[in-house]
RNA sequence: GGUUCCGUAGCUCAGUUGGAUAGAGCAACAGCCUUCUAAGCUGUGGGUCCCGCGUUCGAAUCGCGGCGGAAUCACCA
């Protein structure tokens, strides 16, 4: 039970005493009292004088005079205007830090607890060029959600989609072949996903030039870009990887082999795993079995020249096609089927998409198809629409080479980690390799909180000419602040001090009471950040965490603190803080350090 | 043009179902290491919460109307 629940409770009791009647939740508003005002929580007045028929400040006299009568663990109260501030007592709260030392896994609900079983899909890159900034922000999104959700006491699927076929990859492989003189990764010494990148925008400069070509022929633009003889033949390879033509086949296998071997790469250095990987080259003919069934039950219907599509006019949208008239599949009759696959397979209760904000659109439509199919379960398929990430003279274009490339970032971040951390001398006490790490996880831990702690449906901006911070309201301040605890605790053992004992409560200060404020809100962020699949509820909590111990740090001494009873009260709040950064930090997806 | 999302300090962002005098970080300036890690702490300056009207005891938050920006409305994915 959280505190906040024990105080409506308490306060529930207190106006149906005084007044006779229950108040219902919208009328009992409770909430941390703000810094300036002496108290702990609050209650708010003003829904309650409905009930009371009296003046905001009489009533919140009348509660608070009955709260602290009725209730030991609250002290005293005061009013300012029509706000009751309750004041807790002292072993309420070192109560309360006994019970969250107590419990290893205090804030996460016990693993499977709902017995939901739900699905995140994130990352589903395409194979023809290698991942950037914009994939960054969906895999750390979808791994930090899914670690969130299963925090909350759910089983998880973590899944991938990969898009592997279409005209977009047989553009990669029909430059490679013509202009390509047999590179491979191993002859260039180029990163796989890379390399075959490089061939795409090859096509497309060859493309191009082609059109550019055609026009001066006198055709119009949409005729030069649908007549030039190189976007032909990939349409021609496509067709054949279609029939499975053995030589364009062994290309495919061969390239795309390349490029998750790169994938694999750059998976491995932000820390991202699947539980499954789908292959649309293996899912792509999903779904036509369902368009038939559609089209019995009359939700769908077929167009002259045999194409299928459904009607959503009325519910706002448009008509949208499902199946070609040549009778092969797009991306929605695939989903449909993938959906459907993974409910049966996996007994899902939710499925969440992790897809940027462009495909809005196309979610709202595969919903209300499955809905129109009679699928009860469309109601839990959720669209976790993110923002995109922008440059600040705007949208990235691969075209313009102005991506930011996700190994060149990550590079760079760790490279940057190395020099921050060689120049305040901060690990030569460390082997190579443990320093290594920590560069590693410094580096990584700037990026992911940089991209995390933002609202996830919010776009946001990315500047590529100022670095990303390491002070303040960042990742390695958070690090850092884990990293000093552990030293103090380390020293502590060394000590020979054990941290467990009776909690004296009069060795609680006020510094150390804001402290416990915000350790005993942790498991309420946890659920809320699942509620709305938010890591920067997360975030931003970790930040205010190791915000208020860094001021604690300072202010007062830990080990060095005379009276026994302050100094185990002091390590024991120390210690929950640092498993609780090392917890939340763990659901960012974010390792944390024993130095830096 | 229709639909959806967004607009908070110079910059990047918080602000949980409407609550007290709107907050952080960066950048700028001024301080704090003989003391558990200064990747830290303290202080100063910085605001028409895009504009207007409305609902309410109370609006950055809700409603309506503008202005500005983004996404989308493909036999693409």
């Amino acid at each position: 039970m959280t505190v906040e629940g024990f105080i409506f409770d308490a306060c529930q009791k207190a106006v149906d005493a005084l007044y006779g009647v229950k108040p219902d939740n919208s009328q009992i508003q409770v909430q941390l009292t703000r810094k300036d005002f002496e108290g702990d929580y609050t209650i708010v007045a003003f829904p309650l004088l409905k009930i009371s028929k009296k003046k905001p400040e009489d009533t919140a006299q009348e509660l608070g005079a009955y709260l602290v009568q009725a209730n030991p663990e609250i002290e005293a109260f005061n009013v300012v205007k029509g706000f009751l501030n309750l004041s807790l007592s002292h072993s309420f709260w070192s109560g309360l830090l006994a019970a969250v030392s107590a419990d290893s896994s205090y804030g996460f609900a016990p693993k499977g607890s709902t017995g939901k079983t739900v699905m995140v899909e994130y990352s589903s890159p395409n194979t023809n060029k290698p991942l950037h900034l914009g994939h960054i922000r969906n895999n750390l999104l979808g791994y930090s959600v899914s670690r969130i959700i299963e925090a909350n006491g759910n089983n998880v699927h973590k899944v991938n989609l990969v898009n592997d076929r279409g005209i977009h990859i047989c553009k990669s492989m029909l430059a490679w072949q013509k202009f390509g003189k047999g590179e491979t990764p191993e002859s260039t010494g180029k990163k796989g996903d890379h390399l075959v990148g490089d061939y795409y925008v090859r096509f497309d400069k060859e493309y191009k030039k082609q059109i550019e070509v055609q026009k001066l022929q006198g055709l119009t633009e949409d005729d030069a870009k649908a007549k030039a003889p190189i976007m032909l033949e990939a349409q021609d390879m496509l067709r054949q990887w279609e029939a499975k033509d053995p030589e364009v086949y062994s290309l495919w296998e061969t390239m795309n082999g390349w490029v998750y071997d790169g994938f694999a790469k750059t998976y491995a250095d932000l820390g991202i795993e699947f539980d499954k990987v789908y292959y649309e080259s293996q899912t792509y003919i999903l779904g036509k079995s369902i368009v038939n069934e559609g089209l019995e039950k009359g939700v769908f219907y077929k167009r002259p020249d045999g194409s299928v599509w459904i009607n959503l006019t009325n519910d706002g949208l448009d008509e949208k096609l499902l199946l070609r008239g040549d009778g092969t599949s797009v991306y929605i009759t695939q989903d449909i089927g993938t959906a459907l696959q993974r409910f049966s397979e996996f007994h899902l209760n939710d499925h969440i998409y992790v897809v940027g904000n462009e495909q809005e659109y196309h979610f709202q439509v595969l919903k209300l198809i499955l809905k129109k199919l009679g699928y009860e379960w469309s109601e839990h398929l959720f669209h976790l629409s993110y923002g995109m990430v922008q440059l600040p003279e705007g949208k990235m274009k691969s075209r313009e080479g102005t991506v930011v490339d996700a190994d060149d970032l990550v590079e760079e971040m760790i490279a940057t980690a190395k020099g921050m951390a060689e120049e305040l001398g901060k690990l030569d006490n460390l082997t190579p390799d443990e320093a290594e790490k920590v560069y590693r996880m410094v580096g990584l831990g700037a990026l992911k909180y940089f991209i995390l702690k933002v609202d996830p449906k919010k776009s946001m901006t990315f500047n590529p000419k100022e670095s990303i911070d390491f002070n303040g309201n960042t990742g390695p301040f958070i690090q850092y602040t884990h990293a000093r605890i552990q030293s103090v605790l380390r020293k502590a053992a060394d000590a020979g001090i054990s941290i467990s004992g009776t909690i004296n409560p009069n060795a609680l200060g006020a510094k150390e009471k804001e402290l416990l404020k915000q350790i005993v809100s942790f498991p309420e962020v946890v659920a809320q950040a699942g509620a709305s699949f938010s890591p920067a509820l997360i975030a931003n909590y970790a930040f205010e965490v190791a915000k208020e111990f860094n001021q604690f740090y300072h202010d007062f001494s830990i080990l060095k603190e005379e009276n026994a009873d302050v100094k185990l009260l002091r390590l024991m709040l120390s210690k929950e803080v640092g498993s609780i950064i090392r917890k939340a930090m763990w659901l960012l997806g974010i390792d944390v350090p024993e130095r830096m």
